[in-house]
DNA sequence: TGAGTTATTTAGCCTTGCTAACTAATATCA
DNA sequence: TGATATTAGTTAGCAAGGCTAAATAACTCA
């Protein structure tokens, strides 16, 4: 590789990144009035295919198994998500998400992808293929496709 | 707008929202190894076009004034940022990122970028040229271009 | 000068990370 | 079978980084 494309490619990969955190930072204003936590709403969206071990879902967020039963035991609380015991071992606690859970999800996800839709509301077809192109690209890149609304906690930056 | 396009646009902005935080939760996997926490390193990322009071970092990285005193006294214990007081006006405070904190930061900035960049390796021209137009798109969207490195702490999803 | 405004700090609360140590249930194997 | 090890989750306690309210210090202006 040449200099010269080296530093473009370097270029693009700030531009790329840079975007996204402010994307995210405009996308997340809403956040506020779901009245759901945003580490309970990524939860939640984890729980929308189907129930989950505790375990699981600490490994799904990135975060320690204390972590994701303090956060289970306040989502429990606030009556988006319900624990189940394991039929078949004791020892396991199944979560759930539930309807009013679901609902919650579903008003948070809207609002911030509304945000997002409104961005794109001057996109010209040209810019349009554009970035379907760029975002197919990078779902490969990241070995992942239509992959679930997730993280409100972890996108820190 | 027919509902079929309507639908489409959703379509594309949740794809690019989902995209997004998938593509900074990967970035910021090496930020544990700069040795300054996120949120610091965001703040130094503002100080880099120049000094800044409090009031205006404490804006700029959307926080309340007490977070931002605190964290700035935080940088300054760490050798990071320096406190120099305002000779026109006693009450205001300037900070300053030290040489420390510019390589901490040039450190931490290179290191996401970097993963970017490797996962951008498989970039063929066309993929580049849907990159660089659907992120100068965002770009104009979002009413900035060239930003600078920006937020550790606020990307959060 | 004295009242009001502005910039920052201090105090104290909350959430959400963490590790260490504990309990309960299951699995293993001599 | 029964002792031991492993696994799932919880509890306790700490740190970082948000917040508001209230205090302090410096400035502005009538």
């Amino acid at each position: 590789m040449t200099p010269a494309a080296r530093r473009t490619d370097w270029e693009l990969a700030d531009r790329l990144h840079s975007a996204a955190i402010h994307l995210l930072r405009r996308a997340r204003r809403t956040d506020p009035r779901t009245g759901v936590s945003a580490a309970q709403l990524s939860a939640l969206s984890v729980l929308m295919s189907g129930p989950k071990t505790l375990g699981d879902l600490a490994a799904a967020e990135q975060v320690r198994a204390p972590t994701m039963s303090r956060l289970v035991s306040e989502m429990k609380r606030a009556g988006v998500a319900r624990k189940l015991p394991d039929p078949a071992d004791g020892r396991v606690v199944r979560v759930h998400a539930t309807a009013k859970g679901r609902r919650a999800l579903a008003r948070g996800r809207a609002m911030r992808v509304e945000a997002i839709r409104h961005l794109l509301a001057r996109c010209d077809p040209e810019d349009q293929r554009a970035l379907e192109h760029a975002v197919g690209f990078i779902e490969r890149a990241l070995g992942q496709r239509a992959a679930p609304w997730r993280s409100a906690t972890s996108d820190r930056s």
